[in-house]
RNA sequence: CGGGGAGUGGCGCAGCCUGGUAGCGCAUCUGCUUUGGGAGCAGAGGGUCGCAGGUUCGAAUCCUGUCUCCCCGACCA
Protein backbone atom coordinates (compact mmCIF):
# COMPACT_ATOMS: atom_id res chain seq x y z
CA UNK A 1 0.00 0.00 0.00
CA UNK A 2 1.52 3.08 -1.02
CA UNK A 3 1.31 5.98 1.56
CA UNK A 4 0.78 9.11 -0.43
CA UNK A 5 1.32 12.88 -0.19
CA UNK A 6 -2.46 13.73 -0.85
CA UNK A 7 -5.57 13.04 1.52
CA UNK A 8 -8.02 12.93 -1.17
CA UNK A 9 -7.52 10.76 -4.39
CA UNK A 10 -8.65 11.78 -7.63
CA UNK A 11 -10.57 8.53 -8.02
CA UNK A 12 -12.69 9.58 -4.85
CA UNK A 13 -13.38 13.37 -5.36
CA UNK A 14 -11.49 14.68 -8.17
CA UNK A 15 -13.09 17.97 -7.56
CA UNK A 16 -11.72 18.37 -4.19
CA UNK A 17 -8.75 16.76 -5.13
CA UNK A 18 -8.01 19.04 -7.78
CA UNK A 19 -8.45 22.06 -4.88
CA UNK A 20 -6.30 19.98 -2.46
CA UNK A 21 -3.37 19.81 -5.22
CA UNK A 22 -3.71 23.68 -6.03
CA UNK A 23 -3.16 24.35 -2.11
CA UNK A 24 -0.80 21.37 -1.33
CA UNK A 25 1.19 22.54 -4.21
CA UNK A 26 1.15 25.66 -3.18
CA UNK A 27 0.41 27.19 -6.22
CA UNK A 28 -2.37 29.70 -5.56
CA UNK A 29 -5.10 30.55 -2.83
CA UNK A 30 -8.75 32.24 -2.01
CA UNK A 31 -8.14 36.00 -1.53
CA UNK A 32 -11.49 36.99 0.13
CA UNK A 33 -12.14 38.44 -3.05
CA UNK A 34 -15.12 36.86 -4.28
CA UNK A 35 -13.70 34.53 -7.53
CA UNK A 36 -10.45 35.90 -7.45
CA UNK A 37 -7.57 34.02 -6.48
CA UNK A 38 -4.14 34.80 -5.14
CA UNK A 39 -1.49 33.41 -7.47
CA UNK A 40 1.94 32.24 -5.30
CA UNK A 41 5.04 31.92 -6.47
CA UNK A 42 5.15 28.31 -7.22
CA UNK A 43 1.91 28.96 -9.94
CA UNK A 44 3.32 32.20 -10.85
CA UNK A 45 6.33 30.56 -11.65
CA UNK A 46 4.70 28.26 -14.02
CA UNK A 47 2.64 31.11 -15.65
CA UNK A 48 5.47 33.56 -16.05
CA UNK A 49 7.28 30.01 -18.06
CA UNK A 50 4.16 30.07 -20.36
CA UNK A 51 4.72 33.71 -20.83
CA UNK A 52 8.24 33.37 -21.64
CA UNK A 53 7.44 30.60 -24.45
CA UNK A 54 4.63 31.79 -25.68
CA UNK A 55 5.66 35.12 -26.44
CA UNK A 56 8.65 33.83 -28.40
CA UNK A 57 6.44 32.12 -30.46
CA UNK A 58 4.03 34.94 -30.91
CA UNK A 59 6.86 37.61 -31.94
CA UNK A 60 7.68 34.55 -34.13
CA UNK A 61 5.18 35.08 -35.93
CA UNK A 62 5.63 38.78 -36.55
CA UNK A 63 3.49 39.81 -33.92
CA UNK A 64 4.43 43.03 -31.72
CA UNK A 65 3.14 43.27 -28.22
CA UNK A 66 1.44 46.47 -26.78
CA UNK A 67 -0.65 47.39 -24.16
CA UNK A 68 -4.06 48.99 -24.00
CA UNK A 69 -5.91 50.10 -21.06
CA UNK A 70 -7.65 48.24 -18.19
CA UNK A 71 -10.64 50.60 -18.53
CA UNK A 72 -12.96 50.67 -22.48
CA UNK A 73 -15.77 53.37 -22.17
CA UNK A 74 -19.63 51.49 -22.07
CA UNK A 75 -20.34 53.39 -25.66
CA UNK A 76 -16.99 50.79 -27.67
CA UNK A 77 -19.47 47.71 -26.56
CA UNK A 78 -22.81 49.79 -27.65
CA UNK A 79 -21.09 49.17 -31.48
CA UNK A 80 -21.03 45.62 -31.80
CA UNK A 81 -24.17 44.62 -30.90
CA UNK A 82 -23.30 40.36 -31.20
CA UNK A 83 -20.33 41.36 -28.89
CA UNK A 84 -22.26 43.41 -26.37
CA UNK A 85 -24.99 40.78 -26.12
CA UNK A 86 -22.40 38.08 -25.01
CA UNK A 87 -20.40 40.12 -22.41
CA UNK A 88 -23.04 42.49 -20.91
CA UNK A 89 -23.90 39.97 -18.10
CA UNK A 90 -20.86 40.02 -16.79
CA UNK A 91 -19.48 43.40 -17.11
CA UNK A 92 -17.40 45.23 -14.23
CA UNK A 93 -18.89 48.40 -14.59
CA UNK A 94 -17.06 52.41 -12.97
CA UNK A 95 -19.36 54.40 -12.40
CA UNK A 96 -17.81 57.02 -9.90
CA UNK A 97 -13.98 58.38 -9.18
CA UNK A 98 -14.10 59.41 -5.88
CA UNK A 99 -15.35 58.04 -2.20
CA UNK A 100 -16.83 60.25 0.64
CA UNK A 101 -17.61 60.10 4.14
CA UNK A 102 -21.72 58.51 5.12
CA UNK A 103 -20.98 60.49 7.99
CA UNK A 104 -21.36 56.64 10.11
CA UNK A 105 -17.76 55.81 9.73
CA UNK A 106 -18.14 54.26 5.80
CA UNK A 107 -16.87 55.28 3.24
CA UNK A 108 -19.15 55.40 -0.28
CA UNK A 109 -19.08 56.37 -3.95
CA UNK A 110 -19.44 60.37 -4.55
CA UNK A 111 -22.79 61.13 -5.57
CA UNK A 112 -20.92 64.55 -6.99
CA UNK A 113 -18.20 62.29 -8.71
CA UNK A 114 -20.44 60.36 -10.85
CA UNK A 115 -18.68 59.47 -14.07
CA UNK A 116 -20.66 60.86 -17.55
CA UNK A 117 -20.12 58.00 -19.01
CA UNK A 118 -19.55 54.38 -17.23
CA UNK A 119 -16.33 52.76 -17.85
CA UNK A 120 -16.05 49.38 -18.00
CA UNK A 121 -13.09 46.87 -16.90
CA UNK A 122 -12.01 45.37 -20.06
CA UNK A 123 -13.53 41.25 -20.44
CA UNK A 124 -11.74 41.35 -24.03
CA UNK A 125 -10.12 44.30 -25.65
CA UNK A 126 -11.63 43.68 -29.21
CA UNK A 127 -13.29 46.94 -28.92
CA UNK A 128 -10.61 49.20 -27.24
CA UNK A 129 -8.11 47.63 -29.61
CA UNK A 130 -10.06 47.97 -32.76
CA UNK A 131 -10.53 51.96 -32.00
CA UNK A 132 -6.55 52.33 -31.62
CA UNK A 133 -6.28 50.06 -35.05
CA UNK A 134 -8.62 52.42 -36.98
CA UNK A 135 -6.31 54.94 -36.26
CA UNK A 136 -3.40 52.86 -37.05
CA UNK A 137 -4.41 51.43 -40.29
CA UNK A 138 -4.93 53.95 -43.23
CA UNK A 139 -2.99 51.89 -46.60
CA UNK A 140 -2.92 48.68 -47.87
CA UNK A 141 0.59 49.38 -46.97
CA UNK A 142 -0.33 49.34 -43.51
CA UNK A 143 -1.68 45.12 -43.50
CA UNK A 144 -1.45 43.16 -41.67
CA UNK A 145 -1.57 44.93 -38.34
CA UNK A 146 -0.73 42.46 -35.99
CA UNK A 147 -0.07 43.30 -32.04
CA UNK A 148 -0.84 41.16 -28.81
CA UNK A 149 -1.17 42.26 -25.25
CA UNK A 150 -0.43 40.14 -21.73
CA UNK A 151 -2.73 41.74 -19.30
CA UNK A 152 -5.76 41.16 -16.88
CA UNK A 153 -9.07 41.03 -17.80
CA UNK A 154 -12.28 40.56 -15.51
CA UNK A 155 -15.55 38.83 -16.47
CA UNK A 156 -18.11 38.32 -13.34
CA UNK A 157 -18.88 34.61 -13.97
CA UNK A 158 -21.74 33.50 -11.82
CA UNK A 159 -19.62 30.33 -10.80
CA UNK A 160 -15.92 30.50 -10.22
CA UNK A 161 -13.24 27.71 -9.65
CA UNK A 162 -9.61 28.15 -9.43
CA UNK A 163 -7.54 28.99 -12.48
CA UNK A 164 -10.41 27.62 -14.74
CA UNK A 165 -12.88 30.22 -14.61
CA UNK A 166 -11.66 33.22 -12.36
CA UNK A 167 -13.35 36.59 -12.17
CA UNK A 168 -9.86 38.28 -13.00
CA UNK A 169 -7.97 36.40 -15.00
CA UNK A 170 -4.37 36.63 -16.60
CA UNK A 171 -4.09 36.26 -20.69
CA UNK A 172 -2.69 37.36 -23.99
CA UNK A 173 -4.70 38.42 -26.26
CA UNK A 174 -3.38 38.85 -30.30
CA UNK A 175 -5.59 40.98 -32.63
CA UNK A 176 -4.75 41.32 -35.96
CA UNK A 177 -6.01 43.11 -39.17
CA UNK A 178 -6.21 41.88 -42.61
CA UNK A 179 -6.96 42.98 -46.04
CA UNK A 180 -8.78 40.15 -47.08
CA UNK A 181 -10.83 37.57 -45.73
CA UNK A 182 -8.31 34.52 -47.00
CA UNK A 183 -5.33 36.28 -45.11
CA UNK A 184 -7.12 36.46 -42.23
CA UNK A 185 -8.43 33.44 -41.74
CA UNK A 186 -4.96 31.95 -42.58
CA UNK A 187 -3.63 34.42 -39.26
CA UNK A 188 -6.72 32.63 -36.85
CA UNK A 189 -5.68 29.18 -38.03
CA UNK A 190 -1.91 30.47 -37.45
CA UNK A 191 -2.68 31.23 -34.41
CA UNK A 192 -5.06 28.09 -33.54
CA UNK A 193 -2.12 25.80 -35.18
CA UNK A 194 0.61 27.95 -32.82
CA UNK A 195 -1.31 26.76 -29.38
CA UNK A 196 -1.91 23.32 -30.50
CA UNK A 197 1.59 22.83 -30.62
CA UNK A 198 2.35 24.86 -27.55
CA UNK A 199 -0.21 22.67 -25.84
CA UNK A 200 1.63 19.65 -27.05
CA UNK A 201 5.35 20.25 -26.90
CA UNK A 202 5.26 22.35 -23.79
CA UNK A 203 2.52 21.47 -21.68
CA UNK A 204 2.77 18.29 -22.34
CA UNK A 205 -0.85 18.29 -22.87
CA UNK A 206 -2.53 16.46 -25.79
CA UNK A 207 -5.77 18.65 -27.69
CA UNK A 208 -8.25 18.49 -30.17
CA UNK A 209 -7.69 21.52 -32.66
CA UNK A 210 -11.30 22.53 -34.25
CA UNK A 211 -13.77 24.88 -35.17
CA UNK A 212 -16.46 25.33 -32.28
CA UNK A 213 -20.03 25.22 -33.45
CA UNK A 214 -22.17 28.00 -33.97
CA UNK A 215 -23.92 28.02 -31.15
CA UNK A 216 -20.27 28.39 -29.23
CA UNK A 217 -18.77 30.82 -30.88
CA UNK A 218 -17.43 34.31 -29.54
CA UNK A 219 -19.59 36.90 -29.26
CA UNK A 220 -19.66 38.81 -32.47
CA UNK A 221 -17.16 36.08 -34.49
CA UNK A 222 -17.85 34.66 -37.50
CA UNK A 223 -16.15 31.65 -36.88
CA UNK A 224 -14.59 30.55 -33.61
CA UNK A 225 -11.95 27.87 -33.03
CA UNK A 226 -10.71 26.15 -30.13
CA UNK A 227 -7.77 23.66 -28.80
CA UNK A 228 -9.79 21.10 -25.98
CA UNK A 229 -7.85 19.06 -23.57
CA UNK A 230 -9.15 15.98 -21.77
CA UNK A 231 -8.71 15.95 -18.38
CA UNK A 232 -8.40 13.05 -16.04
CA UNK A 233 -11.98 12.85 -15.32
CA UNK A 234 -12.99 13.08 -19.11
CA UNK A 235 -14.52 16.60 -18.79
CA UNK A 236 -13.16 18.88 -21.79
CA UNK A 237 -11.05 22.06 -21.30
CA UNK A 238 -11.47 24.80 -23.68
CA UNK A 239 -7.35 25.49 -23.86
CA UNK A 240 -7.23 28.17 -26.17
CA UNK A 241 -9.32 30.08 -28.69
CA UNK A 242 -8.97 31.78 -32.14
CA UNK A 243 -11.50 33.60 -33.68
CA UNK A 244 -11.73 34.77 -37.53
CA UNK A 245 -14.45 38.12 -36.87
CA UNK A 246 -15.03 38.76 -40.48
CA UNK A 247 -15.60 42.51 -40.83
CA UNK A 248 -17.74 43.16 -38.32
CA UNK A 249 -15.66 44.04 -35.90
CA UNK A 250 -14.16 46.77 -38.61
CA UNK A 251 -17.22 48.16 -39.33
CA UNK A 252 -18.11 48.97 -35.58
CA UNK A 253 -14.72 50.40 -35.08
CA UNK A 254 -14.30 51.69 -38.59
CA UNK A 255 -11.04 49.93 -39.45
CA UNK A 256 -10.83 50.54 -42.78
CA UNK A 257 -7.51 50.98 -45.24
CA UNK A 258 -7.24 52.39 -49.07
CA UNK A 259 -6.13 49.50 -51.55
CA UNK A 260 -4.18 49.82 -54.25
CA UNK A 261 -6.70 51.39 -56.58
CA UNK A 262 -8.09 53.90 -54.73
CA UNK A 263 -11.14 52.16 -53.11
CA UNK A 264 -11.98 51.86 -49.50
CA UNK A 265 -12.04 48.34 -47.52
CA UNK A 266 -12.83 47.03 -44.30
CA UNK A 267 -10.38 45.19 -42.92
CA UNK A 268 -11.00 41.36 -41.57
CA UNK A 269 -9.80 41.00 -38.46
CA UNK A 270 -8.67 37.98 -35.58
CA UNK A 271 -8.20 37.58 -32.54
CA UNK A 272 -7.15 34.99 -30.33
CA UNK A 273 -5.68 34.28 -26.52
CA UNK A 274 -5.21 31.82 -23.93
CA UNK A 275 -4.76 32.40 -20.51
CA UNK A 276 -4.07 31.49 -16.92
CA UNK A 277 -6.93 29.04 -17.40
CA UNK A 278 -3.68 26.29 -18.79
CA UNK A 279 -2.23 25.77 -14.74
CA UNK A 280 -5.50 24.37 -14.55
CA UNK A 281 -5.33 22.38 -17.26
CA UNK A 282 -1.80 21.08 -16.45
CA UNK A 283 -2.99 19.90 -13.04
CA UNK A 284 -5.79 18.40 -14.25
CA UNK A 285 -3.90 16.90 -17.11
CA UNK A 286 -0.71 15.54 -14.77
CA UNK A 287 -1.53 15.13 -11.45
CA UNK A 288 -1.51 12.26 -9.33
CA UNK A 289 -2.46 11.23 -5.84
CA UNK A 290 1.09 12.80 -4.27
CA UNK A 291 0.38 16.39 -6.18
CA UNK A 292 1.09 18.35 -9.28
CA UNK A 293 3.85 16.98 -11.91
CA UNK A 294 5.25 20.00 -13.58
CA UNK A 295 6.34 19.34 -16.98
CA UNK A 296 9.94 20.01 -17.24
CA UNK A 297 9.42 22.67 -20.08
CA UNK A 298 7.16 25.19 -17.81
CA UNK A 299 8.56 23.89 -14.15
CA UNK A 300 9.74 26.97 -12.23
CA UNK A 301 12.53 24.49 -11.63
CA UNK A 302 13.47 21.39 -13.10
CA UNK A 303 15.80 20.10 -10.79
CA UNK A 304 16.18 20.55 -6.84
CA UNK A 305 18.82 19.62 -4.98
CA UNK A 306 17.77 18.91 -1.58
CA UNK A 307 20.92 18.52 1.18
CA UNK A 308 20.33 16.54 3.80
CA UNK A 309 21.38 18.66 6.19
CA UNK A 310 22.22 18.03 9.93
CA UNK A 311 23.38 20.83 11.90
CA UNK A 312 26.54 19.31 12.45
CA UNK A 313 30.02 19.94 11.06
CA UNK A 314 29.28 17.54 7.87
CA UNK A 315 27.19 20.11 6.66
CA UNK A 316 30.01 22.20 5.18
CA UNK A 317 30.84 18.96 3.23
CA UNK A 318 27.29 18.75 1.68
CA UNK A 319 26.63 22.28 1.47
CA UNK A 320 29.69 22.50 -1.04
CA UNK A 321 29.08 19.63 -2.76
CA UNK A 322 25.51 20.40 -3.50
CA UNK A 323 26.90 24.17 -5.18
CA UNK A 324 29.30 22.21 -7.26
CA UNK A 325 26.16 20.80 -8.30
CA UNK A 326 24.12 23.17 -8.97
CA UNK A 327 26.61 24.59 -10.84
CA UNK A 328 27.73 21.54 -12.72
CA UNK A 329 23.91 21.36 -14.25
CA UNK A 330 22.93 25.14 -14.31
CA UNK A 331 25.65 25.01 -17.09
CA UNK A 332 23.76 22.35 -19.01
CA UNK A 333 21.09 23.21 -21.24
CA UNK A 334 17.80 21.10 -21.85
CA UNK A 335 14.83 22.43 -24.25
CA UNK A 336 17.70 25.12 -25.65
CA UNK A 337 17.50 27.15 -22.38
CA UNK A 338 19.98 26.57 -19.43
CA UNK A 339 18.73 23.97 -16.86
CA UNK A 340 17.05 25.60 -14.10
CA UNK A 341 18.07 24.27 -10.62
CA UNK A 342 17.32 25.29 -7.17
CA UNK A 343 19.38 24.33 -4.19
CA UNK A 344 16.84 24.44 -1.62
CA UNK A 345 19.37 25.11 0.89
CA UNK A 346 16.38 26.12 3.87
CA UNK A 347 16.24 26.02 7.49
CA UNK A 348 13.03 23.53 6.56
CA UNK A 349 13.99 19.36 7.32
CA UNK A 350 15.31 17.48 4.60
CA UNK A 351 12.18 15.32 4.51
CA UNK A 352 9.83 17.96 4.37
CA UNK A 353 11.28 19.49 2.09
CA UNK A 354 11.27 16.49 -0.64
CA UNK A 355 7.54 16.18 -0.16
CA UNK A 356 7.06 19.91 -0.78
CA UNK A 357 8.86 19.71 -4.00
CA UNK A 358 6.76 16.16 -4.44
CA UNK A 359 3.44 17.83 -4.61
CA UNK A 360 4.78 21.00 -5.91
CA UNK A 361 6.15 18.56 -8.95
CA UNK A 362 9.53 19.38 -9.32
CA UNK A 363 10.82 17.11 -12.07
CA UNK A 364 13.37 15.86 -10.48
CA UNK A 365 14.12 16.11 -6.80
CA UNK A 366 18.01 14.99 -5.58
CA UNK A 367 19.24 14.21 -2.55
CA UNK A 368 22.52 14.66 -0.89
CA UNK A 369 23.36 13.13 2.28
CA UNK A 370 26.60 12.22 4.11
CA UNK A 371 26.86 8.93 2.18
CA UNK A 372 26.38 10.80 -1.01
CA UNK A 373 29.30 13.21 -0.53
CA UNK A 374 31.83 10.35 0.71
CA UNK A 375 30.90 8.09 -2.09
CA UNK A 376 30.75 10.77 -5.00
CA UNK A 377 26.55 9.86 -5.42
CA UNK A 378 23.35 11.45 -5.85
CA UNK A 379 20.58 9.94 -4.68
CA UNK A 380 17.54 11.01 -7.41
CA UNK A 381 13.66 10.63 -7.50
CA UNK A 382 11.99 10.95 -10.65
CA UNK A 383 8.32 12.81 -10.06
CA UNK A 384 7.52 10.91 -12.95
CA UNK A 385 7.85 7.59 -11.45
CA UNK A 386 8.31 8.30 -7.39
CA UNK A 387 6.76 4.70 -6.26
CA UNK A 388 8.87 1.30 -7.17
CA UNK A 389 6.45 -1.36 -7.68
CA UNK A 390 6.67 -2.37 -3.80
CA UNK A 391 5.47 1.04 -2.74
CA UNK A 392 8.76 2.04 -2.08
CA UNK A 393 9.89 5.46 -2.97
CA UNK A 394 12.11 4.86 -5.89
CA UNK A 395 15.14 6.49 -5.35
CA UNK A 396 18.32 6.35 -7.33
CA UNK A 397 21.73 5.81 -5.75
CA UNK A 398 24.02 6.97 -9.14
CA UNK A 399 27.35 8.41 -9.50
CA UNK A 400 27.49 12.56 -9.47
CA UNK A 401 29.16 12.70 -12.72
CA UNK A 402 26.64 9.99 -14.41
CA UNK A 403 23.50 11.91 -12.89
CA UNK A 404 24.63 15.21 -14.50
CA UNK A 405 25.93 13.82 -17.71
CA UNK A 406 22.67 12.18 -18.00
CA UNK A 407 20.16 15.35 -16.65
CA UNK A 408 19.19 17.18 -19.65
CA UNK A 409 18.47 13.87 -21.42
CA UNK A 410 16.11 12.80 -18.38
CA UNK A 411 14.00 16.14 -18.15
CA UNK A 412 13.25 15.39 -22.33
CA UNK A 413 12.55 11.88 -21.32
CA UNK A 414 9.89 13.20 -18.30
CA UNK A 415 8.80 15.58 -20.82
CA UNK A 416 7.94 12.86 -23.21
CA UNK A 417 6.89 10.79 -21.28
CA UNK A 418 4.17 12.59 -19.59
CA UNK A 419 3.21 13.41 -22.96
CA UNK A 420 2.73 9.77 -23.83
CA UNK A 421 0.33 8.80 -20.91
CA UNK A 422 -1.86 11.61 -21.28
CA UNK A 423 -2.20 11.26 -25.33
CA UNK A 424 -2.87 7.82 -24.53
CA UNK A 425 -5.61 8.81 -22.17
CA UNK A 426 -7.26 11.14 -24.92
CA UNK A 427 -7.08 8.42 -27.64
CA UNK A 428 -8.23 6.03 -25.30
CA UNK A 429 -11.70 7.94 -23.83
CA UNK A 430 -12.63 9.42 -27.55
CA UNK A 431 -15.44 6.99 -28.68
CA UNK A 432 -16.89 6.67 -32.29
CA UNK A 433 -18.65 3.75 -31.64
CA UNK A 434 -21.26 5.69 -29.31
CA UNK A 435 -25.22 4.68 -30.69
CA UNK A 436 -27.14 6.28 -27.56
CA UNK A 437 -25.28 8.86 -25.43
CA UNK A 438 -27.90 9.07 -22.41
CA UNK A 439 -26.76 5.12 -22.11
CA UNK A 440 -23.25 6.04 -22.96
CA UNK A 441 -22.89 9.24 -20.81
CA UNK A 442 -25.41 8.24 -17.73
CA UNK A 443 -23.82 4.85 -17.16
CA UNK A 444 -21.57 3.83 -13.96
CA UNK A 445 -18.19 4.53 -15.75
CA UNK A 446 -17.43 7.94 -13.42
CA UNK A 447 -14.88 9.16 -15.96
CA UNK A 448 -16.49 8.74 -19.34
CA UNK A 449 -14.55 10.55 -22.21
CA UNK A 450 -15.75 12.30 -25.49
CA UNK A 451 -18.02 10.94 -28.19
CA UNK A 452 -16.97 11.59 -31.99
CA UNK A 453 -20.30 11.41 -34.12
CA UNK A 454 -21.02 12.55 -37.70
CA UNK A 455 -23.28 15.60 -38.26
CA UNK A 456 -24.66 17.53 -40.84
CA UNK A 457 -24.00 21.21 -39.39
CA UNK A 458 -27.50 21.96 -39.06
CA UNK A 459 -28.21 25.52 -38.01
CA UNK A 460 -30.99 28.15 -36.38
CA UNK A 461 -34.05 26.07 -34.67
CA UNK A 462 -32.34 22.51 -35.26
CA UNK A 463 -29.04 23.44 -33.66
CA UNK A 464 -30.88 24.84 -30.56
CA UNK A 465 -32.87 21.58 -30.32
CA UNK A 466 -29.60 19.20 -30.68
CA UNK A 467 -28.07 21.77 -27.92
CA UNK A 468 -30.98 21.52 -25.73
CA UNK A 469 -31.21 17.15 -26.17
CA UNK A 470 -27.47 17.28 -25.50
CA UNK A 471 -27.64 19.72 -22.05
CA UNK A 472 -30.24 17.98 -20.73
CA UNK A 473 -27.56 15.01 -20.49
CA UNK A 474 -25.12 17.53 -19.25
CA UNK A 475 -23.12 17.53 -22.74
CA UNK A 476 -21.96 20.37 -25.39
CA UNK A 477 -20.65 20.07 -28.58
CA UNK A 478 -16.63 20.83 -27.95
CA UNK A 479 -15.75 21.37 -31.60
CA UNK A 480 -15.41 19.91 -34.81
CA UNK A 481 -11.43 18.17 -35.36
CA UNK A 482 -9.85 19.83 -38.12
CA UNK A 483 -8.01 16.22 -38.25
CA UNK A 484 -11.04 14.21 -38.19
CA UNK A 485 -11.42 11.48 -40.62
CA UNK A 486 -13.77 12.83 -43.74
CA UNK A 487 -18.07 12.19 -43.08
CA UNK A 488 -19.08 8.72 -44.95
CA UNK A 489 -22.01 8.45 -43.18
CA UNK A 490 -25.51 10.44 -41.97
CA UNK A 491 -26.23 12.84 -39.05
CA UNK A 492 -26.03 11.51 -35.86
CA UNK A 493 -29.23 13.69 -34.95
CA UNK A 494 -31.11 14.47 -38.31
CA UNK A 495 -30.29 11.54 -40.38
CA UNK A 496 -29.15 13.41 -42.96
CA UNK A 497 -26.32 12.63 -44.62
CA UNK A 498 -23.13 14.19 -42.58
CA UNK A 499 -20.50 16.49 -43.69
CA UNK A 500 -18.01 16.29 -40.60
CA UNK A 501 -17.86 14.98 -37.25
CA UNK A 502 -17.84 16.95 -33.97
CA UNK A 503 -16.94 15.68 -30.29
CA UNK A 504 -19.13 15.69 -27.23
CA UNK A 505 -18.64 15.80 -24.11
CA UNK A 506 -18.94 17.12 -20.54
CA UNK A 507 -16.91 20.05 -19.92
CA UNK A 508 -15.35 22.32 -17.12
C1' C B 1 -30.52 34.20 -8.64
C1' G B 2 -32.11 29.12 -6.18
C1' G B 3 -30.26 25.25 -2.71
C1' G B 4 -26.50 23.87 0.96
C1' G B 5 -22.22 25.02 4.11
C1' A B 6 -18.82 28.16 6.75
C1' G B 7 -16.78 32.67 9.31
C1' U B 8 -13.23 31.01 16.70
C1' G B 9 -4.61 32.13 17.53
C1' G B 10 -0.64 31.55 11.10
C1' C B 11 -3.56 26.98 9.06
C1' G B 12 -7.39 23.19 10.01
C1' C B 13 -11.16 22.45 13.54
C1' A B 14 -14.14 21.51 18.40
C1' G B 15 -17.15 24.20 21.75
C1' C B 16 -23.06 26.66 20.55
C1' C B 17 -28.64 22.60 21.42
C1' U B 18 -28.51 22.55 27.87
C1' G B 19 -25.06 31.06 28.55
C1' G B 20 -20.54 31.27 33.50
C1' U B 21 -15.03 35.73 30.09
C1' A B 22 -11.84 29.63 25.05
C1' G B 23 -9.92 24.33 23.73
C1' C B 24 -7.54 20.66 20.33
C1' G B 25 -4.30 19.21 16.10
C1' C B 26 -0.70 21.19 12.82
C1' A B 27 2.65 25.21 12.49
C1' U B 28 6.04 28.60 15.47
C1' C B 29 9.92 29.36 19.54
C1' U B 30 13.46 26.92 23.37
C1' G B 31 16.12 22.54 25.05
C1' C B 32 17.62 17.49 24.62
C1' U B 33 17.60 13.02 21.74
C1' U B 34 17.07 11.71 16.61
C1' U B 35 17.83 11.72 11.10
C1' G B 36 17.91 8.58 3.47
C1' G B 37 9.45 7.33 3.79
C1' G B 38 6.91 13.59 6.26
C1' A B 39 10.93 12.40 14.04
C1' G B 40 10.23 11.94 19.63
C1' C B 41 9.97 13.99 24.46
C1' A B 42 9.64 18.28 27.64
C1' G B 43 8.46 23.30 27.95
C1' A B 44 6.78 28.27 25.89
C1' G B 45 4.35 32.21 23.13
C1' G B 46 0.04 33.54 20.40
C1' G B 47 -6.99 34.31 19.77
C1' U B 48 -12.13 37.53 23.02
C1' C B 49 -14.87 33.86 18.76
C1' G B 50 -16.90 38.11 10.75
C1' C B 51 -19.51 42.91 11.87
C1' A B 52 -23.56 45.83 14.39
C1' G B 53 -27.36 45.93 17.73
C1' G B 54 -30.38 43.42 21.57
C1' U B 55 -31.67 40.02 25.89
C1' U B 56 -28.94 38.93 30.56
C1' C B 57 -25.64 39.93 36.69
C1' G B 58 -22.89 37.42 32.72
C1' A B 59 -22.95 35.94 25.45
C1' A B 60 -18.46 32.34 21.03
C1' U B 61 -23.14 30.19 22.88
C1' C B 62 -29.83 33.00 22.83
C1' C B 63 -32.54 36.93 19.49
C1' U B 64 -32.50 40.60 15.31
C1' G B 65 -29.97 42.71 11.40
C1' U B 66 -25.84 42.75 8.19
C1' C B 67 -21.23 41.50 5.43
C1' U B 68 -18.08 37.94 3.26
C1' C B 69 -16.34 33.36 1.41
C1' C B 70 -16.90 28.19 -0.23
C1' C B 71 -19.73 24.07 -2.52
C1' C B 72 -23.95 22.34 -5.86
C1' G B 73 -27.19 24.27 -9.69
C1' A B 74 -28.72 27.89 -13.41
C1' C B 75 -25.10 30.93 -16.64
C1' C B 76 -20.48 31.30 -19.34
C1' A B 77 -15.16 34.01 -23.59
Amino acid sequence: MIKHALSVTRQADFAAWYQDVIAEADLAEESGVRGCMVIKPWGYGIWERIQTVMDAAIKDAGVQNCYFPLFIPLSFFEKEADHVDGFAKEMAVVTHHRLIGDGKGKLIPDPEAKLEEPLIVRPTSETVIGAAMSRWVQSWRDLPLKVNQWANVVRWEMRTRMFLRTSEFLWQEGHTAHADRDDAMAETLRALEMYRAFAEDVLAMPVIAGEKPENERFPGAVATYSIEAMMQDGKALQAGTSHYLGTGFAEAANIRYQDRDGGHSLCHTTSWGVSTRMIGGVIMTHGDDDGLRCPPRIAPHQIVIVPMLRDNEEDTAILDYCRSLEAELKALDAFREPVRVLLDAGAAKAQTKRWGWVKKGAPVIVEVGPRDVAGGNVAVIRRDRLYQDSGKLDTAFVAKGDFVAGAAAMLADIQQGLHAEAKARLDANVRRDVTDLAAHFGGDDKFVGWAEVQWSRPTGAVLDGIVEQLKALKLTMRNTPLDAAPADGTCFFTGEPAVERVLIGRTY
